[in-house]
DNA sequence: CTATTTGAACTGACTGGTCAGTTTAGTTAG
DNA sequence: CTAACTAAACTGACCAGTCAGTTCAAATAG
């Protein structure tokens, strides 16, 4: 492990507020993500050098290592910084309790949306999620829990709502959601470009109304 | 015993055909494929040496250069491998007309247990697939050509014996059902070990169940 | 039955190149 | 004035692909 060589280093470790940050630094970050993201969706982590994403930032190589310690540290705070958009649109549905069904929807839609203009970070995160012994485990464990919690609470929501079918388990269908969004989005990207927003999102929520149980409608 | 291993020969890249088996190349590959599928999986293609696969798998590096053309060629010809397998596995599945519905809850169950038995292949695949510019766009291309057709006739099956919800697309709800299988087998493996297979099953089944209208059963 | 030959399969040291990370001395911008 | 950044050289490790040489089982010859 390298450790920040010049005394009073921005680059810490403990990094908690990017606000007390000088302009500056935050533009060269954003440009550096920004870059990494599309080069490393691309060709993965392992297949981007430093001097390459450096290049694509318009910015030199000492600035990547002045801002992040390492290449592994600029790849954890990107998964970050992507996941915290990808949050930020999640919870930008309103739980508007009128309709659960309603609001899952849109938020598969807004996941959807969140692939489409980000697929490399999309290629990104299945990329290196599930690899074993991998730099970033922690990183993902953390990030995947946040992710799942939002689906998660709004699954909750339908089955407060509807009666729903026992046999399938929360955990299992918030992971299966979840995974589809990815899969569906990014197949859309890559296979399918013809495929419309609608179609992807109604095959996603074909899980969630074969969860709620085929009754009229009945009070739980 | 499988028939298609195109240019499978382990001669020179000018090779002539030659339909001569020798039982030791034979092995070698079976070793080589499992060590490398192993380490693939675990590590990225790229972050893998062609070094670690020969020791993995007892042989020295000039044998993977004698047996395939280069890393690349190792890479192409393991997916083909773990694909003829799940595809195996997909059409021991009778189709046995009855009840379309079970056909391919089984269909995912085979697909599960193929995740279990081969994790590593599964990684391999969420890792390379969807990369833009990539040495085996071709070859992902195909293989998943094959394998959403034989889903997609599953889904043909149900449709056929019931009365299904016309706003779900079939090419979108193949690849919802083919990318949940990958992520919950993964996701099953790496975060959830507990999780069982009709658990993970009964949620990839659901978007299956909600894909059919909720009408009382009626006959095709 | 033994000796020799053949060649496919295999070996592993070596080459030429690449890359992450470091260092330093100087420049820019807030 | 100083934090942020540049540019370029450097290091130590690592790696894909090569190739001259070795092994050995089977074919052939004596």
């Amino acid at each position: 492990m390298t450790t920040s060589q010049s005394g009073g280093s921005p680059a810490e470790p403990g990094d908690a507020e990017k606000k007390l940050r000088p302009a500056r630094t935050n533009a060269t970050k954003q440009k550096l993500f920004e870059a990494s993201m599309e080069l490393i969706g691309e060709r993965g982590a392992a297949g981007v050098t430093v001097d390459e994403i450096a290049t694509a930032a318009g910015v030199s190589k000492g600035t990547v290592y002045y801002n992040f310690g390492s290449k592994s540290d600029l790849i954890a705070q990107l998964l970050r910084h992507g996941v915290d958009i990808l949050m930020a649109r999640l919870l930008s549905v309103r739980d508007d309790s009128a309709d659960p069904l309603a609001a899952m929807e849109e938020m598969i839609g807004q996941a959807m949306d969140f692939m489409a203009e980000y697929p490399s970070f999309a290629r990104l995160w299945v990329s290196e999620n599930w690899r074993t012994p991998s730099e970033w485990q922690d990183t993902f464990a953390e990030l995947r829990g946040r992710l799942l919690a939002v689906i998660g609470s709004a699954i909750d929501g339908v089955a407060a709502a509807y009666p729903v079918d026992p046999a399938v388990s929360r955990g299992s269908l918030e992971t299966a959601i979840f995974g589809a969004c990815f899969v569906v989005g990014l197949d859309r990207q890559t296979y399918n470009p013809e495929r419309t927003r609608e179609q992807s999102v109604a095959a996603i929520m074909a899980s969630m109304r074969g969860y709620v149980v085929k009754q009229p409608p009945a009070q739980a």
